[in-house]
RNA sequence: GCGAGAGUGGCGGAACUGGUAGACGCACUGGACUUAGAAUCCAGCGGUUCAUCCGUGGGGGUUCAAUUCCCCCCUCUCGCACCA
């Protein structure tokens, strides 16, 4: 090895095999410690790791180590989200199996992140594409199924025509799939659905928990996802009965407004319409309208451009108070699978409502009064949605609405004719897959028993290695009798087992608990390290699954916990989450098709691991977006160089000493005081900005300034055994606080320095608050509160002395010449302010 | 429309509890070293009419003092949106 260059390359492999052979940051739940579980979001093993990678694993990497010199047992694994559509494709297109691209990528994928220096416990990997993993998944739904959480339904499913699959509600994203941006359609299929609404309150009431650790966003955007609602569900009497329904329900969060109903609203697909329009002479029509509709894809039918069009089925209900005659329409803003799929039409208090009456010159009737203003409804032009006092409204005139919303629900369960009630947003999971590289469903289907879930003793259900994907990317597996044909777990009679496969969302969020005991194999968990390591106390990763992964793994960790699986007192899977900014190029997202990517292996090969580490961590806050820049990462660069450069000047005056060893009589000059004085400064604020408040650029810059001090400081400073302690546990606190940014540069100098143990032993640097004293301090001169100077005083002197010798100040002289002084005010330590007119 | 976040030099960003706005880095400029360049080191670097005044999206307010607190407005980003 080279005595003077920085060659990053051979000391950071040299490093990384030392890490390796010692199994470096291997842990166990048998520890007196206390813990410390840091998770970043494990990658997709697309084939490479990309720049985003790299910065959410060195946030990670950082975390991971900074708690590892604090004294705590730190759990930091990383693991494969292996199954999913890419290795389909990839397999059409090499023809090959969708497990030979993944296991390949993974080994290539684990190789370029033991390149980086991460910090992980390799002896947990695990990849969900693996039986030994997918196994408990299974499992899991069994379990599901026999408690009512997993159920089979057919109803209109999101279909993507070109991943030839359905999507769940979160994976479409303005009617487009989440994946490859095709037009979703609707498709009547029977689906498994996971009954994630039965968890719908305890979801939204638990995001309270995370108040603080959650970043204030993405609490919002599950709010908004669950989207609770409270009112009443209200039953109106049909007129004519039909067979065993007598009575339409619609829900409603304005209850107070029940005596403005001018008619009822049915979504087209509601399932009564049929009857409703049964002999009704415009019955052709309705059908008409209702198939034109259906016909919308959802895109199209969510446009917030499409006008609200409807259609009268012939049909009336009773008001449940007035016992007036309403009629019922079909309506194209009315959603099937929202409340009941019908909504009361209150056309003087909703403005949508007020529009659809206009249009079909439905009656405007006003129900609440806004004060000293009423409504003439012939004169409305809008809606009014605002308070008021309910008129026209029997026994509940004059009462304020926001009383009636209780007073009239109170008064609907009474007469059996409603109750107060809550709506969600948030709908079942659909997680059923048509695609093959995924966990297989463990279900049969027996022509003599029906749907029967396989024994557990059977489990794993394994994918066959010997599929071949179709070329038009259907899944293989109802073709293959191999994988289909079994035997009824019930009958023992010949049956065909289910070809679907679990969304990949499903692996995700339950892994972070299966790193607590990965090689466990005869059961998922070991409920002891579940215990001890549980939660995840700092989750980091992308906001763009604000909504999706995190949703879901809120929802196992609840429904695990209900089953048994996880601590009875487990209630969220992290405590902590950090939503890092993206890595954008020229300003937007890199992508092959811009042609703007930086690929990490080659920044690598260039800079070394550490440059590309600190420069990812240096460029801005991590929850912020920020643009890659070549100058920047040269400027990080430049930064170890300098590091590297002190070292080798200065190799011969270093003594082997920790940070923060030097003491008050090793100095024996200013610059050593001064030295000694910036090096306590800057341990402080950079162990605050990395383990409290994670601005890793701030900490970074704290370090520059240290660094900057000491190339002032050398020539300053002599050969003594004074200076010589100072100057090197100045070096020694800046290989410790920025070994966990760039670990490789810092072992290498560490030892150089004249240590035999390891930086990653060494505990972090305490900083002694006398050494932060100075004899003097700098003020601030202010009149009027604009800054007119500065004066050195010193330390302890008190506010008279401060206000003399500002007084004093020619400067302040000067801009209170002629002015009476009215006020002074002194701030020890800081500023005098003098207040003159 | 609703919800969340952001707006500071040429650029990325800093200022944590109201107390010297622009730390640190990039870019740029000058100097040293060098035959020259690169690299390195040192210094400068918001604007200005330069002992001044202006300046943290705009306008008001509180205060001796506001990037920071309060009110109104503008712009941008993200999420949700015919959810009854």
């Amino acid at each position: 090895m080279s005595q003077d260059r920085y060659t990053p390359n051979e000391i950071e492999l040299k490093w990384q095999a030392r890490w390796q052979a010692s199994n470096a940051f291997a842990c166990s739940h048998e520890s007196d410690k206390p813990k410390y579980y840091c998770l970043e979001m494990f990658p997709y093993p697309s084939g490479n790791i990309h720049m985003g990678h790299v910065r959410n694993y060195s946030i990670g990497d950082v975390v991971a180590r900074v708690k590892r010199m604090h004294g705590y047992n730190v759990l930091h694994p990383m693991g494969w989200d292996a199954f999913g559509l890419p290795a389909e494709n990839a397999a059409i297109k090499h023809k090959t199996h969708p497990a030979k691209w993944t296991y390949a990528n993974i080994d290539n994928m684990r190789a370029q992140l033991q390149r980086l220096g991460y910090s992980y416990d390799w002896s947990r990997e695990t990849a969900t594409c693996r039986p030994e993993y997918y196994r408990w998944e299974q499992e899991f739904f069994l379990r599901f199924l026999e408690k009512g959480l997993v159920y089979r339904k057919k109803a209109p499913q999101n279909w993507c025509p070109s991943c030839h699959t359905v999507l769940a509600n979160e994976q479409v994203i303005d009617g487009l799939c989440w994946r490859c941006d095709s037009r979703v359609e609707q498709k009547d299929l029977t689906q498994w659905f996971l009954r994630i609404t039965a968890y719908g309150d305890e979801l939204l009431e638990d995001l309270a928990r995370l108040e603080g650790g959650w970043p204030e966003r993405v609490l919002a955007m599950q709010r908004n996802w669950i989207g609770k609602s409270h009112g009443a569900a209200i039953a109106f009497t049909l007129e004519k009965p039909l067979p065993g329904k007598e009575r339409i329900e619609v829900f409603t969060t304005r209850p107070d407004t029940v005596f403005g109903v001018s008619f009822l609203t049915l979504a087209p697909e509601h399932e009564l319409v049929e009857h409703l329009i049964d002999g009704y002479e415009k019955a052709d029509e309705v059908r008409a309208f209702v198939a034109r509709i259906r016909n919308m894809d959802r895109l199209e039918r969510q446009s917030d451009v499409l006008e609200k069009e409807g259609i009268f089925t012939g049909a009336y209900v009773r008001h449940p108070f007035t016992g007036e005659r309403v009629p019922l329409w079909l309506g194209n803003f009315v959603l099937a699978d929202y409340g009941t799929g019908a909504v009361m039409g209150v056309p003087a208090h909703d403005q949508r409502d007020f529009e659809f009456a206009r249009k079909y010159a439905l009656p405007v009737k006003v129900v609440i009064s806004p004060k000293d203003a009423p409504l003439d409804p012939a004169a409305m032009t809008e809606a009014y949605a605002g308070e008021g006092v309910m008129i026209h409204s029997g026994e509940f005139d004059g009462m304020p609405n926001t009383e009636g919303k209780q007073a009239v629900a109170r008064k609907l369960e009474a007469d059996g004719n409603g109750r107060a009630t809550t709506q969600f947003r948030l709908r079942d999971w659909n997680i059923s897959r048509q695609r093959f590289w995924g966990a297989p469903i463990p279900v049969v289907y027996c022509d003599a028993c029906g749907v029967v879930p396989e024994k557990r003793e059977n489990l794993p259900i394994t994918l066959p290695l010997d599929a071949q994907i179709n070329e038009d990317g259907r899944s293989p597996l109802p073709q293959m009798d191999s994988f289909t044909r079994c035997t009824c777990p019930q009958c023992g009679g010949p049956a065909r087992r289910e070809t679907d496969t679990m969304d990949t969302f499903v692996e995700s969020s339950w892994y972070f608990a299966r790193y607590t005991s990965a090689r466990k194999e005869d059961g998922p968990f070991d409920m002891d390290a579940l215990r001890y390591w549980m939660p995840v106390d700092q989750y980091i990763g992308g906001v763009e699954h604000a909504i999706l992964h995190l949703l879901y793994a809120r929802f196992f960790t609840k429904a695990l916990r209900d089953l048994g699986y996880f601590p009875p007192d487990l209630e969220e899977p992290f405590s902590r989450l950090l939503t890092q900014g993206m890595v954008l190029k020229d300003g937007s997202k890199m992508s092959k098709s811009k042609g703007n990517i930086v690929a990490p292996s080659e920044m690598i090969d260039k800079y070394g691991a550490d440059t590309v580490r600190l420069f990812c961590l240096f460029a801005a806050p991590p929850e912020r977006d920020f643009d890659w820049s070549d100058s920047g990462i040269e400027g990080a660069s430049r930064f170890l160089q300098r590091v590297w450069r002190l070292f080798m000047d200065e190799e011969s005056r270093f003594l082997p000493v920790r940070g923060c060893s030097s003491t008050a009589a090793d100095v024996q000059n200013d610059t050593a005081r001064d030295l000694r004085r910036r090096e306590h400064l800057t341990v402080k604020k950079a162990g605050e900005d990395m383990s409290r408040r994670f601005q890793f650029n701030t900490a970074i810059a704290a370090v520059m300034e240290l660094v900057n001090a000491m190339y002032l400081a050398r020539e300053k400073m002599g050969q003594d055994e004074g200076d010589r302690r100072v100057f090197s546990s100045a070096m020694a606190s800046v290989l410790t606080l920025l070994s966990p940014i760039t670990p490789h540069i810092c072992e290498e100098l560490w030892e150089r320095l004249g240590h035999t143990s390891s930086l990653q032993d060494e505990p972090w640097p305490v900083w002694d608050e006398t050494a932060l004293q100075q004899d003097s301090v700098t003020i601030a001169l202010q009149v009027n509160g604009k800054l007119r100077g500065t004066i050195d005083v010193p330390a302890q002197a008190d506010k008279a002395a401060l206000e003399a010798a500002a007084r004093d100040d020619a400067a302040v002289q000067r801009h209170t010449a002629g002015l009476t002084i009215r006020k002074v005010i002194v701030v020890p330590g800081k500023l005098v302010n003098i207040v003159a007119n």
